[in-house]
RNA sequence: GGCGCUAUCGUCUAGGGGUUAGGACGGAAGAUUCUCAAUCUUCAAACCCGGGUUCGAUUCCCGGUAGCGCUACCA
């Protein structure tokens, strides 16, 4: 049974890469008949926030996707506990007693390169007898668990990755990293696998900033005596300049409901997503929601980041996205039929303090179905028809390509006596401005 | 610093030992349309560098370079 599953930790909002990723994952899942879990990984009490989580739904929903099972990793620690439990017992973990540091501690140039020498043990501690480690841990010392990789036997750990091929790492370049903190809490390492194992995930689609955590969590699931899933990693969505998204960097261009509250499509956002690194390689790019399910397979993930090209600071909105994305959200617009854009089209107008009634919309539709990149475009495209008053405007636009100034105030000018004297019906004004 | 991943037009990508290196977005020009949009046509635009293998490498191998990732009791 094909099992795979989306685990977002709520530590922000629902960002485009993450988005990208449950994507694929339901992709793959719908494809294949099997089954998408939506696990919340929320192990970090501290930067876990409940907006992140409405955020996430939020965007989610918005997608309109839909996922199968639903998990919070809080609400599974005795299973993380009990794992962590099995693999100590087996003698494949080890108790640290060295004092918790965090990572985000500043260190100069000289202690950088001390850790860089020592980054693999904390003294002692892999070496402790059991006896000695019972007995500290019986009488109230704190302690990280680590899992004791097997250094210094030759060993090498490997897996087939589904995007990258064969991997393989000698053990001695895996650090003992930390199953449990030191106040009983998993880590995210410890916490997925053993949650991957209970939930009898079969494949682990996720970013390729996990490709070098695999190994760890291939030693997790066979230390646990699982069989360890197929993997998939996905290349990277990076800003223009090659960076990570980040929103502080960024703004708003990262975030899934900025693209909603845009006035893009969720099909044509999905579509455009899954054009970033994937290729159905037929050259076909404007695709349904059905007809991307026909066509994804992990053989169309490709291994270069890909860029998202929207601009930095945005200047105009229009140019804040990437235009590529923008050209797909016209086409799927442009797509729709005029009952369901102006279905679509009503709430934006609506929210934007026109009280329009339905059958309005449904006249202005057909008129801008072909001029409007956003639903947001509505209204600016169909203004006239919903202002009294019309914002200023630059001269400059009456000038037709073809023309000069002087022709087009001339044309003005001759229109303006014309419409002085036609009554104001379409046939009426048709004929005679034609006929002008 | 250590370990790893990646490298085709500005961007997303197809391709692959011999190709005019294909498509799309964006750009430019034109057609069409009362205008704008849409549509259509055309054009410009790419195989990171150096070795090796080979009759022949953009493609395979090695090295370099660059970018990215991991290197936390974050996820």
């Amino acid at each position: 049974m094909l099992r795979v599953r989306f685990a977002p930790s709520p530590t922000g909002f629902l960002h485009v890469g993450s988005a990208r990723t449950f994507i694929f994952n339901r992709l793959y899942a719908r494809h294949n008949g099997g089954t998408i879990v939506l696990r919340l990984d929320d192990t970090d009490v501290e930067r876990n926030t409940d907006a992140s989580v409405n955020s996430i739904f939020e965007g989610l929903r918005w997608l309109d996707l839909g996922w199968d099972e639903e998990y919070k990793q809080s609400e599974r620690l005795a299973l993380h506990r009990q794992i962590a439990d099995a693999i100590f017992q087996k003698g494949l973990a080890y108790r640290d007693f060295t004092p918790a540091h965090t990572g985000a501690v500043q260190i100069n140039d000289s202690e950088k390169s001390a850790a860089n020498q020592t980054w693999l043990f904390n003294p002692g501690m892999r070496e402790l007898s059991r006896a000695e480690s019972d007995r500290r841990a019986a009488a109230g010392e704190s302690f990280a668990l680590r899992f004791r990789v097997p250094r210094g036997t030759g060993e090498q750990v490997r897996f087939t990755d589904a995007v990258y091929g064969e991997q393989i790492k000698s053990a001695d370049d895996i650090e003992d990293f930390a199953l449990l903190r030191s106040d009983g809490m998993p880590t995210y390492h410890l916490a997925s696998c053993a949650d991957d194992i209970d939930l009898r995930i079969s494949h682990i689609i996720r970013g390729q900033d996990h490709l070098s955590n695999t190994y760890k969590h291939v030693l997790i699931f066979e230390g646990a005596g699982a069989k360890p899933p197929q993997f998939a990693h996905l290349p990277l969505l990076v800003a223009p300049d090659g960076s990570k998204l980040s929103k502080r960097r960024h703004g708003p261009v990262v975030s899934v409901t900025t693209y909603r509250d845009a006035g893009f499509l969720p099909e044509a956002f999905i579509n455009f997503l899954c054009l970033l690194g994937w290729s159905p390689k037929d050259d076909r790019e404007n695709m349904t929601r059905q007809e991307l399910i026909d066509a994804f397979s992990l053989e169309g993930i490709n291994r270069a980041n890909a860029v998202i090209n929207f601009k930095e600071p945005a200047a105009t909105p229009d140019e804040t996205f990437d235009p590529k994305a923008l050209w797909l959200n016209a086409e799927h617009i442009r797509g729709l039929s005029i009952d369901d854009l102006s279905a679509r089209l009503l709430p934006v107008v609506r929210a934007a303090g026109f009280p329009i009634a339905p059958e309005k919309m449904l006249a202005i539709t057909p008129l801008i179905r072909e001029r409007i990149k956003l639903l947001r475009d509505v209204l600016t495209a169909a203004d006239f028809l919903l202002v009294d008053q019309l914002p200023p405007y630059d001269p400059a636009e009456l000038i037709p390509q073809k023309g000069d100034a002087a022709m087009a105030l001339k044309v003005l000018n001759r229109a303006q006596e014309v419409l002085a004297k036609t009554e104001f019906k379409h046939d009426p004004l048709d004929q005679s401005l034609r006929a002008a």
